[in-house]
RNA sequence: GGCCCGGUAGUUUAGUUGGUUAGAAUGCCGCCCGGUCACGGCGGAGGUCAGGGGUUCAAGCCCCCUUCGGGUCGCCA
């Protein structure tokens, strides 16, 4: 085995080009590929920068440096000295950024051996997962991964930069916090120091970026970890970033004017792509009603249509019931696809049920003749009238939900998302980028049967509905705002509660005590004493904002070290059981011996 | 916690109605090869069919349980 020793590298393999012709360079790298033709072998040398090809000529090098070059295997480490050449015309590999060039090597030390990788290191690979996360510095030292993490970087630059020319001071916030009492679950650190009491891992530094604002900063932000002990998804990991931004005395459209042009720089900084200001605004409602999500995907269209009123008044139980109770009868309209097949039909009965619906029915208009399985129901009349009023053609399809408000809208809008990728509706080049506006302050919640904050407890409501707050909380409208990229929530964020006797009327809303009320935030409350400014701001969710950039399906593509789906580190092991000694010393008495 | 899908050489997979020695590609090893770039040719090694139990003359295939992985609903202020 070789060293570095008296070589100094100065060249990077994916730079080279026709301009370094004749230069003498030393390289260092990877083995991606190694084609041996007896006395002519051809390597793809590969570092962070990308491949190129080099040349060891028997004739050239001597016959003990040749030997030592068909012991070359895939990922071996080496450094090579060699001369940049033109390759000649009908050897140019034009798929390879440096396809025009080769080095021809006079002297080759291997730096290192390499067992024999597991995978292809090569973008687009085929593998589990799990093989994917076990040798992730493998899987890392694909070109896609790197490339992924260099975005990454760059999106955290751009941010840092735009944020500072702006007057906004990076500080840092704790990770060993109080425990919070709302939202989701905590990840809890025992304290040795202070047997019995736990500190919590921070779901967000919420508190203390107003508290930094009671302080006088201003302009805040950070990019910072979160950690929420919930179960896992393809766009959710128990530890994930966030750029967490507050500000002092501004307004809501301040604040979002700043943040669309914080966007805008971002993604022409580091795509070279134009975001069109100002970003779209929808208010919730509409949200909800026309598209059935608070995170519309609005690179397609197809809208929900309410057909109510010309299903009224008729034998089918189904649309009668749902009428008599305030619930609604909706469609969308799929257009060309009334020769759905049957089979297809009862596949996505089963998928809207999923999102709560009992049911869904449809109507064909079918050159043949509307099809439906309410057509006794009604004249042929009604359907015409239902044609004319969704705009529907001849071959198209309808489908049809009838239920409550926020069920229908909860099964059309995700029935809406899966026929457009069904139909391939969605351009993948488009960035569509909106915020939704006006939220409720509160929702209901089945299972604790009382209303709980949308966003958080210390969202301002607008000043026009604070008379409702105690006696009509579903009214209720928030200052709050989440952007949305294509179908993604990729930031939210709310002006906040400044003044102490606002704050307990949300918290009475809530049905907190001010006993318990204090008791959870009584830190903050007591800060909010002492002259707490008008303040407000957001936070993006870094990750996913960053898959989609990188038009990847899962964060875990743009995150170095994810967890799986049971939130372990399959690379690590982690989590993992420890010593009796150690739970003694964090006063842990119930040693919980799950692994043994 | 629920639902759906999946686990067969290192990797990606085929495997019929349950029936001979589980087949292929790629990777790996050896030999040959001076213009390849997914190099090519010849030869070779490589399998706890996730684990356990059951049905059967016979199970990769059927049934049950367990486990692991992915997606998703709930959950995620």
């Amino acid at each position: 085995m070789d060293t570095l020793q008296g070589m100094t590298r100065d060249a990077h393999c994916g730079e080279l080009r026709v301009k370094d012709v004749d230069k003498e360079i030393t390289l260092c790298g990877w083995v991606s590929r190694r084609r041996d033709h007896g006395g002519l072998i051809f390597v793809d040398l590969r570092d962070r920068s990308g491949l190129v090809q080099i040349v060891f000529d028997a004739a050239a090098m001597g016959e003990e440096a040749f030997h030592k070059a068909e012991s070359i295997r895939s990922e071996f480490v080496l450094a090579v000295i060699g001369k940049v050449r033109a390759r000649t015309e009908d050897t140019v590999n034009k798929n390879m950024e440096t396809g025009e060039i080769e080095v021809v090597i006079s002297e080759l030390r291997i730096l290192n051996k390499a067992k024999t990788p597991p995978f292809y290191i090569q973008d687009g690979i085929d593998v589990d997962e799990t093989v994917r996360m076990r040798y992730r510095y493998l899987d890392l030292r694909r070109p896609e991964m790197q490339q992924n993490l260099i975005l990454r970087h760059k999106v955290a630059k751009v941010m840092r930069d735009f944020f500072d020319a702006h007057g906004f001071l990076e500080i840092e916030t704790p990770m060993l916090c109080k425990s919070t009492p709302e939202g989701a679950r905590d990840f809890l650190v025992p304290s040795r120091l202070n047997p019995g009491e736990f500190y919590a891992l921070p779901q967000s530094p919420q508190i203390f970026k107003q508290i930094l604002q009671v302080a006088g900063f201003e302009k805040y932000f950070q990019i910072v970890r979160c950690f929420r002990d919930e179960d896992l998804r393809a766009d959710r990991q128990p530890e994930f970033t966030q750029l967490d931004i507050e500000m002092s005395f501004m307004s809501e459209e301040e604040i979002l004017t700043l943040m669309e042009e914080m966007i805008k720089d971002l993604f022409d900084k580091t795509l070279g792509k134009k975001v069109e200001t100002p970003l779209r605004r929808m208010t919730w409602d509409d949200a909800m009603d026309n598209y059935g999500s608070d995170k519309p995907d609005l690179r397609f269209d197809m809208k929900l249509m309410d057909i109510s009123e010309y299903v009224t008044g008729s034998e089918f139980k189904v649309f009668n019931d749902v009428l008599a109770n305030k619930g609604q009868v909706k469609c969308i309209k799929v257009d060309g696809y009334a020769n759905i097949p049957r089979r297809e039909l009862d596949s996505l009965v089963e998928f809207v049920k999923i999102y709560g619906a009992k049911g869904l029915a449809w109507i064909q208009y079918a050159e043949e003749g509307v099809k439906s399985p309410f057509k006794k129901f009604y004249s042929d009349e009604v359907f015409e009238k239902i044609k004319e009023a969704t705009g529907s053609k001849t071959g198209d399809l309808l489908l049809v939900v009838a239920d409550k408000r926020l069920t229908v809208a909860a099964a059309l809008g995700a029935l809406r998302v899966e026929m457009a990728k069904r139909r391939n509706l969605i351009d993948p080049d488009k960035l569509n980028f909106l915020w939704i506006v006006d939220f409720p302050m509160y929702e209901y919640s089945e299972e604790e049967k009382r209303w709980k904050a949308m966003h958080h407890p210390f969202t301002a409501p607008r000043e026009e509905d604070e008379q409702y707050l105690l006696t009509d909380p579903e009214r209720v409208k928030a200052k709050a705002y989440d952007m949305v990229l294509n179908g993604v929530e990729i930031g939210g964020g709310s002006l906040r509660i400044y003044q102490a006797d606002l704050q307990e009327k949300v918290f009475e809303s809530l049905g907190l005590s001010k006993e318990e009320a204090h008791n959870k935030f009584g830190f903050m409350m007591d800060a909010f004493e002492y002259g707490t400014p008008p303040h407000g701001g957001i936070a993006f969710g870094l990750d996913r904002l960053i898959m989609i950039m990188a038009k990847r399906n899962s964060i875990r593509d743009v995150i170095a070290f994810p967890k799986n789906q049971s939130a372990r580190d399959v690379m690590s092991d982690a989590p993992s059981t420890t010593t009796e000694k150690q739970l003694q010393e964090l006063s842990i008495r119930t040693a919980l011996k799950k692994k043994s």
